[in-house]
DNA sequence: GTCTATACTAGGATAGAC
DNA sequence: GTCTATCCTAGTATAGAC
């Protein structure tokens, strides 16, 4: 009761009511490093000694803003996806009414990777971390990124209904190795390398829509069996 | 025809006395649960009781064999990925001698993919962890993936140096989006899904050379900076 | 709000019986 | 070779002073 807890208590959170602007500006500094170490290092390589190091402060200090390791990277994990993908969405949404579905799709990946890479360490962290946090964690994070998948999902279906691209091939095959090409980018991408990440998006867009290759076109390596789609 | 390690050397590893054909058996099987698990779990939710427990032994046990837990991932990772390489090249190999480099870039992402997704949950293992390892381990396993990488990049520049493809694109940075393309396929892929790993990896050599766009090509989304790469 | 000190636990590793 | 028992460290989490 050192710290005041009206005993009425707190919901599930651990959400302090005082908002001093600079505890407050203390809780957002430990998200940010925290994201910064997630994305490097990974969940399992995170501890919370390290976070707190990092934030100028020590490991007991970090529950008086967090219930735990895994709310705390939760928060972390889940803002920045849900970050990247109000961006996306927010990019997409300024463009012209009247702009093809192809451009739409091609803003949202160039969006998407740019923001990634370098706008928020936070949600690289998330599309890395999926698929690779223990189960209680993993599920929020699972429910975000399959409503973010099922975003790309409707543009890539709007570009199929409209002829922009072949409507025969296997659509969720298709913006599944184009979101992991994407995410996997945070392995190997340097900001100063000879391409920007404005670059890699623009020639992750060019791969979908017209690849790389000088030849004819050869409309479906296998006649057979290409699927319907998602 | 791909693999065959034949036990040669055994340096600073564990030693060597035993060979009790069951022995060797059974090292093999905590191998192979343990390529299993780190390939669902990851590493760091991958406990040496978990691995003891689906090999039927016990924790203590698996010292006899290994000398340390990171001793054995590194063994699981870098022998799946080994294998993953070892077949992409004996893939290639086995081409007639006059197969066009867009042929041979093809049959090592088919067969790359292809073995990631249905024949070594090991090499699945490796393509996950890779970049999520603590520093000892990741640094072996960094080297391997450097040199399959590397040989992806022949492949690429063959099809550059020839013609068929463009060879004014970021080779590197292509290079790169299509390996991330092929080994996030773990992270969705479903062998009960429409298409097969072959169709997976069908389409996603469509991506690289012919894209699934309609409308006329594009050569170049960005007439500026494109870069020549490495 | 943040500190220091400490309790507690999971999990890696070792020892010795068999 | 494998088992059981145990040690030991790292790391999460709690308590209470300030």
């Amino acid at each position: 009761m050192v710290t005041a807890q009206p005993e009425g208590r707190e919901p599930a959170r651990k959400r302090r009511a005082p908002v001093t602007s600079r505890g407050e500006d203390k809780r957002r500094r430990i998200l940010e490093v925290a994201g910064e170490l997630l994305a490097t290092r990974g969940y399992a390589g995170t501890s919370l000694a390290d976070i707190a190091e990092a934030a100028g402060t020590h490991a007991g200090s970090l529950y008086y803003h967090f219930d735990s390791r895994e709310q705390l990277a939760e928060e972390v994990l889940t803002s920045g996806t849900r970050a990247a993908m109000d961006h996306t969405r927010a990019a997409v949404d300024a463009l012209p009414a009247n702009a093809s579905s192809r451009r739409r799709l091609e803003t949202a990946i160039t969006a998407h990777v740019a923001f990634i890479l370098e706008r928020s360490p936070a949600a690289l962290a998330g599309a890395r971390a999926v698929g690779q946090l223990p189960p209680p964690l993993a599920e929020p994070l699972h429910a975000l990124f399959r409503e973010y998948g099922d975003y790309f999902a409707e543009l890539f279906e709007a570009a199929a209904a409209d002829g922009a691209i072949d409507p025969t091939v296997d659509l969720r095959a298709a913006r599944m190795l184009v979101v992991g090409a994407a995410n996997w980018t945070a392995e190997w991408f340097r900001p100063d390398g000879p391409s920007s990440a404005e670059d890699v998006g623009q020639l992750l867009c060019r791969l979908i829509f017209d690849g790389i290759g000088t030849g004819r076109r050869r409309p479906a390596p296998r006649p057979t069996g290409a699927g319907e789609h998602r």
